[in-house]
DNA sequence: CAGGAGACCT
């Protein structure tokens, strides 16, 4: 009887705590704990003591998930992993791994959950490190082919940079799942291999994956990164037609797709349809209108959040709406919310990245002194962005002496980004100090490191055009050169100049006009004039910064043929009419905009190299395979990179053909919802599915691993 | 009784 009586009692306890636990209430909880402790020995009893631990962590109360672990006089592995899941989903990782080390101490056998769990905290700064000594620990126990754990595994590669780490672990899994897709999915997205994302989107698809709305946000990254909006639109129908409900995560996806893609008017048609918004939706439409430039849209609809007072604003937002008021011409309110954040009105402390924006918007509204005062009085140790903001702006409006103090700091403290040499050596042209602009060009053939190869791209009915320095691949480069050439003679009778001082190497001016006609973008913007209709406008992507002398020709191209020229580049969207930018024309950086890929190689006399910072990643052109001994040494010396193959030529990519869902660029909403169809539409898509013939994942291109 | 993928920003 007794006992009868003491089986059900726990039994009460484990229904009460389930009806906590699925309610949230911390008050109840907290009483049946206390009649817990009274009435029987519960630390003891290992589920319910569990049952806690997640009672208290839904509550966010950690600590006292914490005391009760602590206070058990028995553990299971199930309490433990509780506990380290608790941290991980808090995302307090070292707590975790603390407490992994320390229940493999106690003697406790970690299982497949476990180990599911304690990966996820592996993203950390030493987390690749940890998370190897973890992954040898999986095989030993052979848990790799666990799907739960594999799909941790991949993740925590593919998050430190590690991608073909990351796809061995998705090749080896025995069985896969939505989760294990996506995860392989977003992790070349994350890192900016968005046609290699899609092409494994496709393939998986035929394979049989079911996506999700998970699977559906993380091939919207990759689309967005390609300005694909035709391919975006196709997934918005998808989306809207089938049964995938609509969650805030794929439609915050969506407005950012949109306005990567140039097309705000979407954007904010998804913000507004939201019948519930997170941060991150005010965040993705205020970075949208920021990135285009328009400072007066970005603070409207920052007093609407305000207003609204749902979502309190956060770090990004901030960064969204100041670097919004410099980019828009809204220095005075730019400013005024930066003090009043730091008078605390907004209960978030500016970081570092927001004194950057300051310094930005001080130094394009030309007050450069204010800036260095500004930086001097920072409560941090001043960034290379931040000497180079300041750098910039000395250039643009000729102040040598600040110039060169910024210039100076920069060389010591990033002396590998060749942009502050050219930019320095630039400052030192104007003021006529050619032994020290000299000395600066020597230096720079020392120390720098290229970088990414530039490259440029345009869609023309759904065909992705792509433009690149030293690629020979696409059948109408010929043709786009020979129109460049004459385009080139055109604009300078009209009065264009070219800025030769754009060049990085010590060559004559002939071949320096030469190397800059030879600028990616230029390239596209030629190819779009012979291959579209009169007066339509012309909309190019760039993956770096567009340098001074293409946005100078962009100007002109755009006056004299009476075209809009839309180019987005690695920071924002010049929208350009009639000869006249959105950006304001301040183009601080003063960069080539398009290193060929050897430029290394001519600099150096060395094996050219670059490396993506982004994704860590080696790079090695074809023409030049005698870089493979300079390729191990770099690898031995650096052990977080990962090194690649050069990605598959991307001269010419052909249509899709019968697309995805067999619905090519439908309208992707509902015909009561369907935005005019009218002049500010024009499809950008890019049918990118596949290189003819070749797949990027074969055999073939995987590197050696190990 | 415990577990894997995701949107904004660098």
């Amino acid at each position: 009887m007794a006992i009868q009586g003491h089986e059900s009692k726990l039994d009460s306890y484990n229904a009460l705590l389930n009806e906590c636990v699925s309610q949230g209430t911390v008050k109840e909880g907290q009483t049946v704990h206390a009649h817990m402790i009274k009435t029987c020995y519960f630390p003891s009893l290992v589920y319910l003591s569990t049952r806690l631990i997640v009672l208290y962590a839904k509550c966010d109360c950690l600590d006292d998930a914490r005391k009760v672990l602590d206070e058990m006089t028995l553990r299971n592995v199930v309490s433990w992993t509780a506990m380290i899941s608790v941290y991980s989903q808090k995302g307090y990782a070292s707590e975790a791994l603390n407490l992994f080390v320390q229940m493999l101490r106690s003697g406790t056998e970690p299982n497949e959950f476990t180990f599911a769990t304690v990966l996820t905290s592996c993203t950390c700064s030493s987390g690749l490190e940890l998370g190897r000594q973890i992954h040898s620990f999986v095989l030993k126990t052979s848990f790799e082919s666990h799907m739960f754990v594999g799909s941790s595994l991949l993740d925590m590669y593919a998050k430190a940079g590690r991608i073909h780490d990351a796809r061995q672990v998705f090749t080896c899994l025995p069985e896969r799942d939505v989760v294990s897709c996506t995860a392989i999915i977003s992790g070349y997205a994350q890192l900016g291999f968005d046609e290699e994302a899609l092409e494994l989107f496709r393939q998986l698809l035929r394979e049989g994956m079911v996506p999700n709305h998970v699977t559906y946000a993380s091939l919207l990254t990759a689309l967005s990164g390609l300005a694909a909006l035709d391919l975006g639109r196709q997934v918005h129908s998808h989306v809207l037609r089938s049964k995938v409900p609509t969650f805030i995560v794929l439609q915050n996806s969506l407005i950012d797709m949109y306005s990567k893609c140039g097309n705000l008017a979407y954007s904010r048609r998804v913000f507004d349809s939201m019948t519930e918004r997170s941060v991150i939706s005010w965040n993705a439409m205020l970075v949208g209108y920021s990135k285009h430039g328009m400072g007066r849209e970005v603070v409207e609809l920052f007093d609407l959040m305000r207003k609204e007072n749902k979502e309190k604003p956060v770090s990004v937002t901030f960064l969204a709406v100041l670097s919004g008021c410099s980019h828009g011409g809204m220095e005075d309110k730019g400013l005024e919310i930066f003090y009043e954040m730091k008078k605390g009105t907004y209960g978030a402390e500016p970081e570092m990245v927001h004194y950057a924006c300051v310094v930005d918007l001080l130094g394009r509204a030309s007050r450069i002194n204010e800036a260095f005062e500004f930086i001097n009085k920072m409560p941090f140790v001043p960034t290379p962005a931040i000497w180079g903001s300041l750098l910039g702006a000395c250039r643009v409006h000729s102040n040598f002496e600040i110039g060169e103090f910024a210039g100076r700091q920069l060389l010591e403290i990033e002396p590998e980004n060749a942009g502050n040499y050219v930019v320095l050596s630039n400052l030192y042209a104007s003021a006529g100090r050619w032994e020290d602009m000299r000395t600066i060009r020597e230096l720079m053939k020392e120390k720098v490191v290229i970088k990414e190869p530039g490259r440029s791209w345009i869609e023309i009915d759904q065909i992705l055009h792509t433009f690149h320095a030293s690629e020979r691949s696409h059948p109408r480069r010929e043709e786009a050169k020979t129109k460049l050439m004459e385009l080139s003679t055109k604009f300078k009778e009209a009065g264009y100049v070219p800025n030769l001082s754009c060049v990085l190497f010590d060559v004559d001016e002939e071949q320096k006009e030469k190397i800059l006609l030879n600028h990616s973008e230029k390239l596209a913007l030629a190819f779009g004039l012979i291959a579209t209709s009169e007066g339509s406008p012309i909309r190019v992507i760039k993956n770096l910064r567009i340098c001074v002398d293409c946005h100078n020709f962009a100007k002109i191209f755009s006056k004299i043929y009476g075209r809009e020229v839309s180019l987005r580049d690695k920071t924002r969207f010049h929208r350009i009419v009639g000869g006249i930018c959105s950006c304001g024309d301040y183009c601080r950086a003063l960069l080539p905009s398009s290193l060929p890929f050897f430029s290394r190689a001519l600099l150096t006399g060395r094996a050219p190299a670059f490396f993506s910072p982004k994704s860590r990643a080696v790079c090695f052109s074809p023409e030049h395979l005698l870089s493979l001994e300079l390729l191990r040494s770099l690898v031995a010396q650096s052990a977080p990179f990962s090194v690649f193959e050069p990605r598959p030529p991307l001269g010419l990519i052909q249509p899709l053909g019968a697309s995805l869902w067999g619905w090519p660029g439908r309208p992707p909403m509902g015909i009561e919802n369907q935005p005019p169809m009218g002049a500010d539409y024009q499809p950008l898509g890019a049918s990118l599915w596949g290189w003819p013939g070749r797949s990027p994942m074969g055999a073939e291109n995987q590197p050696q691993l190990g």
